[in-house]
DNA sequence: AGGGGCATGTAAATGGTTACATGATTAT
DNA sequence: ATAATCATGTAACCATTTACATGCCCCT
């Protein structure tokens, strides 16, 4: 339910296409909410037929713009003030943590030094966002790089992490 | 498709029932990869099919022990070592930072306090787990404490950086 | 005239959620 | 006897992924 909210969200914000939206979103959300294009459209029609946002211009290509109803209004903010229900959280990295015990500790070592370079990299690639883009002082930008601030964060630790686990590794395997 | 793996990887530690192995995953596996009774029955009949598992012994009450074969254990290698094709990082929460520029102040603050306190009440509740659960020193435990080690510095740092924001958002309101 | 970007969709398959449904055994 | 626990499944629905498919408009 939450690429349908990010659509509302951003159509909230003013009207436009699939098209735009997509663009928006991808160098946006879909950092934390990756979504395809197809499903972007399918959205957008299933919104439309809900009534939550409806055809606001037709343009050239066939392009449509959609805009935000007030149903849709009500919606997004239903959802905004509910946290509660949220989907859960789901790892596969993690998940595979648990099975590490299954391989010999080379493999696992190697898998745990392989998490932390994903982590780098993420790291990498989100500084370069953040000194590459020009932020606004607007509250959209204020926002946008709070969630840029957690990946920062998150990547950190996370490598961190798996460095403090293979340490702990190399000293079981001395005793 | 980590579902299936974790699957996999159980019965790859000992043969099992699907009973049991739900029982062992709700209380493990389960707090990064949440799964329900259906889906779990499911998996071990595609499984089965696909002859990745087979069912090693029937008990009492239609009671159906697997054990993996070797097509199991070679796809749970490869899954082991694979972890480039993981599905993405998803999270509502983050999403709706995004979306915090439409509220006002006050709700987005409120918003912000809410993810500090379920970070805050995750990281107690892990705490819990680690203090109740009498640990050995084999292989598997070493891991899950691992992953229980991540749970615990995510959910700290999660919520500092919700108290950080909130921090930015209060000095901007002054200016 | 042709290429790149604008613009929209459909279809099939897979994975996850929710709700329902049933029955056997064991311990008290 | 009866409640708790053991034990397995089905069905409908929704979300996500992947692949395919089409065509217009603008600039050079």
């Amino acid at each position: 339910m939450s690429l349908r909210h990010a659509v509302l969200g951003l159509l909230a914000q003013h009207p436009a296409s699939g098209y735009d939206l997509l663009k928006r979103f991808q160098e946006s959300m879909a950092n934390v909410w990756p979504a395809t294009q197809s499903q972007l459209y399918g959205e957008l029609g299933k919104l439309a037929e809900a009534g939550l946002i409806k055809v606001s211009d037709v343009g050239a290509r066939g392009r449509k713009e959609y805009a935000i109803t007030d149903a849709g209004r009500a919606e997004l903010d239903r959802w905004m003030t509910s946290p509660q229900d949220d989907p859960p959280f789901r790892s596969a990295q993690l998940l595979r943590v648990f099975l590490l015990g299954g391989l010999t500790r080379a493999q696992a070592r190697e898998y745990l030094e392989t998490l932390g370079s994903f982590a780098d990299a993420l790291h990498a690639r989100y500084e370069q966002i953040r000194d590459s883009h020009d932020w606004s002082d607007d509250d959209a930008d204020f926002f946008a790089l709070a969630a840029l601030e957690h990946g920062l964060q998150y990547s950190r630790m996370h490598s961190e992490w798996a460095a403090g686990v293979i340490d702990g590794l190399d000293r079981r395997r001395k005793r």
